[in-house]
DNA sequence: GTGAAAGCGCTAACAA
DNA sequence: TTGTTAGCGCTTTCAC
């Protein structure tokens, strides 16, 4: 089933059927109206490929982030396809399993699909990774992170100052014996931004970590609860749990909360990213929303006005109490 | 940047980097080699537009669910980039936003891209869909649900049947005054089939429901908190409650708790879907796994064996019960 | 083992 | 307003 086949049905010529199938130029009524009829009877889908090699101009916009089990991402490619949905531009996600080969190769085929932008996740990749979007000639934004050295434009926050100001917001609130619990996994950048600046705003209030507890695997409930089990048990006088993750914090909320633990008086306990589906725990965790969602539509916007930039964009983090600081 | 550039600089044909590039058929060892240095040195980027339209061969799958936001479908992902990662395939995502109007589209771009096979989720699609379905010429499944009248082949479970079976257990365990908490939207095929079958299944043990509450938007732990307090307002003998997710009844739990009411005593709970994140609540829900990650396994291994059948997979979901049934 | 010619289905550019 | 021509960058096919 081809242009051609319509054209024939038709009675008109195969570029007429091209002007009418992309509303192009001028093409009478009738005309119009008997192409339509005939895509229509024969069932006709165009054939994007020859469309785009044709016209050099392919309406999607790859986007590589880690994995999509993180709810974090959805709300990124929530933000990208609201603008995007504005333009005839098509978001294409790939993941990389927070893989930086997989990484090069997902980015690989991304751009031998000749994409109109590019938006990936991170400022950490590999040397090929790097090269190939430094070079693509389209619109390529990191998202997530600013601190680092973007190739190419950025849209982020910053986690070592994310992780300041919760120090900061702690220290003031006269917390002193401190706990991190954690990814163990170096591969999780921000994450180890975020405790790095935590630890540095610690230091600039005189205070330091006084222990933390590092998981393997997946972040959930049961692992926030495993953590903070053994963190209490092995440092039973913290009076403060900083996690990696909202979900990791309210199973240490839980926890705390079943052994009678006073919140926020005895221990406070803080997360990060503010996930809505939280909403309805016993209390609300202090968390610092990490704007993915703003992040998302902004990169989506340089993206759709072609912009060939490396402006970086740095968001801010929003603190939020919640209820189980003092 | 294209294929001439890298058979110049290597001093052969088109042809021959074609072939190296590819891996096929024979090209002498020192001739694979200098066209390899000249792709390397130059940042060669194959162009895949041009080779699927001369191929006739797109390794792209299309997959289009709902929304992402959902936890349900980053497992079924999971499941589908677990085989595909095994094969040439590559998945594409397209989300429907629970509209049939959107799915059509979605349905229709992804087609004009000429995928190797597509993956749709749910039984209910606008009559062009179907039509389009139905005529791709290329492996066509429809995931997550069997109860209805497939286009294509299937792989799903009956959501009727789990709704039925989840009210024979309850039945079996004495509980008598049932409520069901879920949403209120009549787009929410699967949840509505289990609902239906539950009702069927209380009928069947001599029960009906006494009470019922919907809610509209996301489900949450702040949404199960709400409808929870407002179904025992309104009937507050209930002895049970039947949630369309795991997320709502998790509100529900930790509202009944805080209310101290006896659980699985004076009431019990259960939900649908068996997510990982929640294990680490006070108690473990009564929930029937859903099988996602294998609906999608078996769906991406109909697709890459090619098969153009209209085979109907049905899988078993299995009762889990948890803390909070007797 | 390598190359030359033709053409995939469409659109840009120009002609009528 | 409509049609004709050329060609996008690659792969298929066939020749050598």
């Amino acid at each position: 089933m081809t242009l051609r086949d319509v054209a024939e049905a038709a009675g008109v010529s195969e570029m007429t059927v091209s002007r009418v199938l992309r509303s192009r130029g001028d093409v009478s009524a009738q005309t119009r109206e008997r192409v339509f009829a005939a895509a229509r009877k024969l069932g006709y889908v165009p054939n994007k490929i020859a469309g785009a090699l044709a016209s050099n101009r392919v309406n999607l916009v790859g986007v590589v982030i880690p994995s999509l089990s993180n709810m974090v991402f959805p709300d990124v490619l929530a933000g990208i396809g609201e603008v995007l949905d504005e333009t005839p531009l098509q978001p294409v996600i790939g993941t990389s399993k927070y893989d930086d080969d997989l990484e090069e190769k997902v980015i690989y085929e991304m751009l031998s699909w000749r994409p109109s932008g590019l938006i990936v996740a991170g400022l950490e990749h590999s040397d090929a990774a790097r090269a190939m979007m430094a070079n693509a000639g389209i619109p390529v934004v990191e998202v997530m992170d600013v601190d680092g050295d973007p190739v190419a434009a950025c849209v982020g926050i910053s986690h070592l100052e994310a992780g300041r100001q919760m120090a900061r917001e702690i220290a003031a609130r006269g917390y002193r014996k401190i706990g991190y619990c954690g990814s163990s996994s170096i591969k999780d950048h921000r994450a180890q931004k975020r405790r790095q600046g935590f630890e540095q705003g610690l230091a600039e209030a005189g205070l330091s970590l006084t222990d933390a507890c590092l998981y393997a695997g997946t972040s959930g409930f049961g692992t926030g609860r495993g953590m903070t089990a053994e963190i209490l048990g092995r440092t039973p006088d913290l009076d403060f749990l900083y996690y990696n993750s909202d979900i990791n914090a309210a199973g240490g909320l839980l926890y705390c909360l079943e052994k009678g633990m006073d919140i926020p008086g005895r221990i406070g306990l803080a997360g990060f990213n503010s996930f809505e589906v939280l909403d309805g725990l016993p209390m609300r965790i202090a968390t610092m929303d990490s704007q993915r969602h703003d992040i998302g539509r902004r990169a989506a916007e340089l993206i759709a006005a072609n912009a060939l930039t490396n402006e970086v964009v740095t968001l801010a983090p929003v603190f939020l109490p919640g209820d189980t600081v003092r």
